[in-house]
RNA sequence: GGCCCCAUCGUCUAGCCAGGUCAGGACACCAGCCUUUCAAGCUGGCGACACGGGUUCGAAUCCCGUUGGGGCUACCA
C-alpha cells in the first residue's frame, strides 16, 4: 500500500502526511478510511427520501442526556447533514416542575460535545402554551373535541369496571360527551373540565421509515385529553401542535411513541396539517436485555465523558447500534457516516448496548487521531491528575508522552494516568512488584553503571541510549532484558508500558538518572 | 388483558424487499506471529438463521401459527 496518509476528513487542517512519529501504524478510522477509499469509492448513499427536511429532537429536560436520546439526535443529525434541510431542537418542557434552565443547558452542552449540530433552537414547548389552547379551542368548535367533565376518579372507576367485566374500555362506550349547550352551561357555572379530542371511527395506517406498514384498529384507538381541566395542554397535543408550527417532515424518534402515533395521525388531520413521515427507532438495551438503565451500567453521555470517551467514538458507537452502513466498515468518520447515512439501512430490531465495542471504537479513535486533535480532549483529565497547566517545555513533552501511550490506553482517562509516571519527582516502588529484581544482588551496581553511561551520552536519544545499554549488558554478561526490565520499573514504577528506550528518551537525562539511582538504592535497602 | 413492534454467532450486524453463495464482517473469547514488557498490529480458531407448520424443485429470505422479548394502554412525557 502506498503511502499513509491522513484522510482529510480526520484532520481538516492537518497538512501532515506523515503518520505521528511516535505511532507509526495509525489504525482504526485511519485504516479504515483507507481500504473504503480504495475499495469502493462510490458512497453507498441510496435512499428514496428527498431533501430539504426539516427534522426534530425533542427531548424532555430530564437533567440530562440519555444515550438513547443521543442516538435519536445523532439519526435526525445524519438525516438532516446527509439530505439537507433544517434540525430543529425543542426542548418538551410541558412538564414544568421537573424542567429548569440548567437542566435545557445540559442537553445542550450533550449535544454538542457530542457532536450534533442543531439549525434551530432551543425552542421551548411551553413558550406556545397559548397556541396549543387555541387549537383545542379550535377543534371543540369543530366538533372534533369535547368538554370532559369526568372526574380522574370516575374515570378509573369506569376502566376497573370494564376491566372486571372483560372489555376494553373506551370513553364514549360508557360516557356520553356533553352537548355544546350543556358543556357551556356546566362551565359556565364554574365546574371543571378537560378537553377530550374525539377520536376518528377509523383505522390508521402509517408507513413508518423503519418499520414499513403499521396499521392500528380503529376499534383499539380512544378519545383522549388534550387540554387538562386547569387548561395546560398535554404532551399529544403540544407535540403535533409545535410539529406542525415547525412544518416538520420527517419525525424521527423512539419506539416509545409507535404506539401514541395514531393519536398524532388523528391531530395532523383534525387540525389540518400534512402528517409528517415517521420514523420509530427501536430502543436500546442494557446487558439484561431490558431498556438501558442505570442497572446495567452507564446511561447518559456526560457520563461516559467523563469516564473518558471520545465524542467522536461515542457518536461513532451509537450510529452503529442500529444502523450499519452497508459494507463492512464501522469506524468512520462522521462525515463518511453522512455520506453513506440512509433511512432504509436503519434496523428495525432492538439492540443491546455492547460497551466492549464502544470501548474498542474508543481506542480506535485514541490511536487513529491526529495527535492535535486528540490533545484537546484528554485536558480535563490530565487536571484530575495533577499535570493540568502544563506549559512550555513539559507541555511538549506531554504531548510526546500521549502520543507513546495512547495505543495502550482505552480511555482518556487511562490515558492520563499513565502519563503521570513521566512527570515525577520520585517514584514509588511496590516491593511486590519488584521482588523478581530484588533477587539479584548485581543489579543495584549494574543500575548505576548504566546511569553514568547514560549520563556521559552526548545526545540522549533512542539509538544512543540503546547501543549503551546492549552494549553494558554484553559487558556484565547479561541478556539485555535483564536490564532493560528493572530500568522501566525504576523510571514508571511500572512492568508494563512503552519501548524502553522511547521511555528513557521522553524521561529526559535528567529525570533517568534521578530515577535510576532512586531505583538501585531503593533495591539495596529492601533487599536486604 | 387489549393493541403495536421485534426475533441471524455471547454482543452489534450483512444477507431478507426482487427465494438458489461453505450464512459474510466487527466486538468479546482462545491460539499463534511480532517482541525487552504491556498494549497495538497481523494470522488463524470458536461461534448463529428461536420453534412448528405451510408455499416451492429449492426457504435465513415469502405466508400462518407458537414461544420469547420490548413498547403503549394516564388530566406523564
Amino acid at each position: 500500500m502506498a503511502a499513509v496518509t491522513w484522510p482529510p476528513i480526520l484532520s481538516p487542517q492537518s497538512s501532515a502526511p506523515e503518520p505521528s512519529p511516535r505511532n507509526p501504524n495509525p489504525t482504526g478510522p485511519l485504516r479504515a478510511f483507507q481500504e473504503t477509499d480504495a475499495m469502493s469509492p462510490e458512497p453507498t448513499g441510496k435512499t428514496a427520501l428527498e431533501g430539504p427536511v426539516r427534522v426534530r429532537f425533542a427531548p424532555s429536560p430530564t437533567g440530562f442526556l440519555h444515550v438513547g436520546g443521543a442516538r435519536t439526535a445523532i439519526y435526525n443529525d445524519l438525516l438532516r447533514q446527509s439530505l439537507g434541510g433544517t434540525f430543529v431542537l425543542r426542548i418538551e418542557d410541558t412538564d414544568r416542575e421537573r424542567s429548569n434552565q440548567a437542566m435545557i443547558e445540559q442537553i445542550c452542552q450533550g449535544l454538542e460535545w457530542i457532536g450534533v449540530e442543531w439549525d434551530e433552537g432551543p425552542l421551548l414547548q411551553s413558550d406556545g402554551v397559548e397556541r396549543h389552547r387555541e387549537a383545542a379551542r379550535r377543534l371543540v368548535e369543530a366538533g372534533q373535541a369535547y368538554y370532559c367533565f369526568r372526574t380522574p376518579e370516575e374515570l378509573d372507576e369506569a376502566r376497573q369496571a370494564a376491566e372486571k367485566r372483560g372489555v376494553i374500555f373506551r370513553y364514549r362506550e360508557v360516557f356520553e360527551p356533553p352537548s355544546p349547550a350543556e358543556a357551556e352551561r356546566r362551565r359556565a357555572a364554574g365546574e371543571p373540565c378537560a378537553v377530550r379530542f374525539r377520536m376518528p371511527e377509523e383505522d390508521i395506517r402509517i408507513v413508518d421509515l423503519v418499520r414499513g406498514e403499521v396499521a392500528f384498529p380503529a376499534e383499539s384507538l380512544d378519545d383522549f385529553i388534550i387540554l387538562r381541566s386547569d387548561g395546560s395542554p398535554t404532551y399529544h397535543l403540544s407535540v403535533v401542535c409545535d410539529d406542525i408550527e415547525m412544518a416538520a417532515t420527517h419525525v424521527v424518534r423512539g419506539e416509545d411513541h409507535l404506539s401514541n402515533t395514531p393519536k398524532h395521525v388523528g391531530l395532523f388531520r383534525a387540525l389540518g396539517a400534512p402528517v409528517p413521515t415517521f420514523g420509530h427507532l427501536p430502543l436500546i438495551l442494557g446487558s439484561d436485555r431490558k431498556r438501558l438503565s442505570k442497572r446495567t451500567g452507564a446511561t447518559s453521555v456526560e457520563e461516559f465523558r467523563d469516564q473518558g470517551l471520545l465524542p467522536q467514538a461515542l457518536y461513532n458507537a451509537l450510529a452503529l447500534l442500529g444502523w450499519s452502513p452497508g459494507d463492512d466498515l464501522e469506524v468512520m468518520p462522521r462525515e463518511e457516516m453522512i455520506a453513506r447515512f440512509t433511512v432504509e439501512r436503519l434496523n428495525a430490531a432492538a439492540a443491546v448496548f455492547d460497551r466492549d465495542k464502544l470501548a474498542w471504537i474508543n481506542g480506535q479513535y485514541m490511536s487513529g487521531l491526529p495527535l492535535e486533535e486528540l490533545l484537546p480532549h484528554l485536558e480535563p483529565f490530565l487536571e484530575e491528575v495533577g499535570l493540568g497547566g502544563l506549559e512550555g517545555a513539559s507541555r511538549e513533552r506531554l504531548a510526546v508522552v500521549a502520543d507513546l501511550l495512547r495505543t495502550r490506553a482505552h480511555t482518556l482517562r487511562e490515558l492520563a494516568a499513565f502519563a503521570v509516571a513521566y512527570f515525577k519527582e520520585r517514584v514509588a516502588y511496590d516491593p511486590e512488584e519488584c521482588a523478581k529484581f530484588l533477587g539479584q544482588d548485581d543489579l543495584p551496581a549494574q543500575l548505576e553503571r548504566l546511569a553514568a553511561r547514560f549520563g556521559a551520552l552526548e545526545a540522549f536519544e533512542v539509538e544512543g541510549l540503546e547501543r549503551e545499554l546492549r552494549a553494558l549488558a554484553e559487558e556484565v554478561g547479561v541478556k539485555a532484558g535483564v536490564l532493560i526490565h528493572p530500568t522501566r520499573m525504576a523510571l514508571t514504577g511500572s512492568k508494563a508500558g512503552p519501548s524502553l528506550f522511547d521511555v528513557v528518551a521522553v524521561m529526559g537525562r535528567e529525570a533517568t538518572l534521578r530515577h535510576l539511582t532512586n531505583f538501585a538504592a531503593f533495591l539495596r535497602s529492601a533487599g536486604t
